[in-house]
DNA sequence: CCTTTACCATAACCTAGATTAAGAAAACAG
DNA sequence: CTGTTTTCTTAATCTAGGTTATGGTAAAGG
């Protein structure tokens, strides 16, 4: 397992000397986690960042009904957390779960911190990560408040091209918070109505640069 | 119009000498804006941050269709902007209005970045907003999708007890994501169950210290 | 003082999407 | 290759919340 596609990711954002990258990478550990498995679970206090290096983890919260609600996907080159639960080191109400065989890097909270005071540019790295994810999630709230489940979907098509192919299609009727019923029903109303935009393989250029998880 | 109450919101979350104190300062621009009146409009490129020392900002969209969606609340101690347009510096889509007169200082963009520079205990102070931002953002978007109306307002009793008294009930139905109509049918609802937890003054202590809108 | 402009309440009706319950079709394990 | 599990589809019924409409009260404002 390498760090490269870390590094690339760090090195859109700010640059590091080679020691720098070297010091960073000594914190990090290794890990991987088969297709079901969790790295975090519901009650549990969240002491690592995951940086996906390969696969797809996503992370969702249960309701007093158990049904599952899908806050975020992670596809390689994502970070992920429950951010409430690492910032606060409280326990927190996230599953984080593989999708599919996954090789992630663990960035404990501690060295994460310490990081901060080392290398100064790490903080302005994370910030600008955080400030990206906020402004996703504030998009993705008005878009909760403002558009149909169908324009959601459409968005979500743009937003992550490549996923649709990767993903069981509930998971996706989850995250734009729609039962997987109804989501299928959509879905035929769409092919039905020619508005053939939805399976086929898409420009499998990766996950838009601008949208974030995390940091 | 005096810096007391953000320099206190600084000293929450890092230490600053005089010295930095004083040079923060000179970057602050003070503005009044009546009620009603707007600190930013749909197009327009965010050029500040605005901090509230006194009043009541909310930040809200229009759909296709003309309704408004209530982003956020800024009451005094909170920091408020359209996060996609100053970080991007791009036109955002947000409206700023006051709902009551309200004064408030900018923090030009520009500013901003060099003050990182200058005093990078502040790329902290923002990065720790933005965290808290984010995590307040995410569990919104959970309960929007995990909750009733009813319990999504009982939340928003408990995290802005003030605003409850002091703005229209149609704006906080906005937030919440329901029409004013449902929300005075449900609000009558409430009564007629006897759950007499509505409108009464309550505990007048400002909103919960961990609720933030932006940096 | 009277008018206008917010703001709030109530009620009848309507729709997007939930729920429940099946089956069909993949995916997977043995 | 066969039995099992997971995923996808379809369809009937149901409900939370939206829409439209109408009247009422409070408070700006001339």
């Amino acid at each position: 397992m390498d760090t490269s596609v870390l590094l690339q990711h760090l090195s859109d954002y700010i640059e590091l000397t080679p020691q720098e990258q070297e010091h960073f990478c000594q914190h990090l550990l290794p890990k991987k986690v088969a297709k079901r498995g969790f790295l975090l679970q519901t009650g549990q206090i969240c002491r690592h960042s995951f940086f996906v290096h390969q696969g797809i983890l996503r992370g969702y919260t249960l309701d007093q009904s158990g049904g599952e609600h899908l806050l975020s996907f992670a596809p390689a080159g994502w970070w992920m957390a429950d951010l409430y639960s690492l910032f606060s080191q409280q326990p927190g109400q996230l599953f984080i779960q593989a999708m599919v065989d996954t090789e992630v890097w663990l960035l404990p909270k501690q060295a994460q911190e310490q990081l901060y005071l080392d290398i100064p540019k790490l903080e302005r790295y994370f910030r600008i990560l955080v400030e990206k994810s906020l402004v996703a999630s504030q998009q993705r709230l008005i878009d909760n408040l403002s558009r149909t489940a169908e324009e959601r979907y459409a968005q979500f098509e743009r937003r992550f091209p490549d996923l649709i192919s990767q993903v069981p299609q509930k998971y996706i009727a989850s995250y734009i918070g729609v039962t997987p019923e109804f989501f299928s029903k959509m879905r035929a109303n769409w092919l039905k109505r020619g508005n053939n935009s939805v399976p086929k393989k898409l420009s499998s250029q990766g996950c838009l640069p601008e949208a974030f998880n995390f940091p």
